[in-house]
DNA sequence: TCCAAACTTAAAGTTAACTTTAATAGTTAT
DNA sequence: ATAACTATTAAAGTTAACTTTAAGTTTGGA
């Protein structure tokens, strides 16, 4: 099966001008082409590009995707860069996961002050039990999830 | 106890200009001048710093941070207007979570790849039992963790 | 008193990752 | 065959969030 640039570009939500950029930028090296000029996208094109997608989401510039893009075409003598690049990119996302987890807390913190204020009518009332509402806010955050979507 | 922008800098990790750049968008609007001119931060100005930080971290934009910042000097007429944004952000944060799971299993099948194509000496083995392999890594990513961390 | 360090402003520069534009060419449906 | 759609390129434009520069002013220590 092969797909036009159009057609890519709805397949994964983006823009067959992303594509182009990609494609300049030199992400997307063996895309074919028609006789005319225009890129036919096949199925190994497709993957390498939801793989583009998820480096893209794991942090990685378009340079250092492309870094990686150059790698895989050099063949079996680059394996060892690659692998250590996923393993730096698993130890970026295991620390921004951890990040993302604080930064959590403190909008939940937010979000049970404003709650209260929102009761209260004032942003100035005793909240000196602060700690303990967090606590119970975590422990209780999947059933007020459950709550708020039902 | 007060602070100069530098040492604000220090203790927040970031640059005076950057701090000059906040200041000049609205962010902080309450911090006093010296006769001279020159800024001096309280622990109040302290803290909403660390709540932009905060927010900048769950993704808002320093014009949406601005926003809320003109909220909280209109004072209690804006509470439902605060928690609303709380409330979106929550939501933004899961969302954002939620992929970013799946970005690093993804990451994840990456690394078993591309350690087995390292022992192999080569990307073409047979890996056709990857599902389970990643089922596998899943339920041991944290006692490989610690593998690594020791 | 004087030097260096730290502060001030306004304005211009930087960077990444697109996005838009303009001008043109190939493709598809009637 | 012609309109409407989709594709092509190179190059310029956009945006956010700073960062740097230039030209000065203020402050603290020897």
């Amino acid at each position: 099966m092969e797909y036009s640039i159009g057609e890519v570009a709805k397949i994964l939500g983006i823009t067959p001008s992303t594509l182009r950029y990609y494609d300049k930028e030199g992400l997307l090296p063996l895309v074919n082409r028609t006789p005319s000029g225009i890129r036919t996208f096949n199925q190994d094109d497709l993957n390498l590009l939801r793989l583009v997608q998820c480096l893209k989401a794991s942090g990685l510039s378009i340079k250092d995707i492309k870094q990686f893009v150059d790698w895989t075409l050099l063949g079996d003598e680059t394996i060892e860069e690659r692998r250590d690049m996923f393993h730096r990119q698993k130890a970026h996302m295991e620390k921004k996961m951890a990040e993302m987890e604080k930064t959590y807390n403190a909008i939940l913190y937010k979000c049970w002050f404003y709650e209260t204020a929102c009761n209260e009518g004032t942003t100035d009332f005793d909240h000196s039990l602060t700690p303990q509402k967090v606590i119970e806010l975590k422990q209780n955050s999947r059933l007020h999830h459950e709550e708020q979507t039902n």
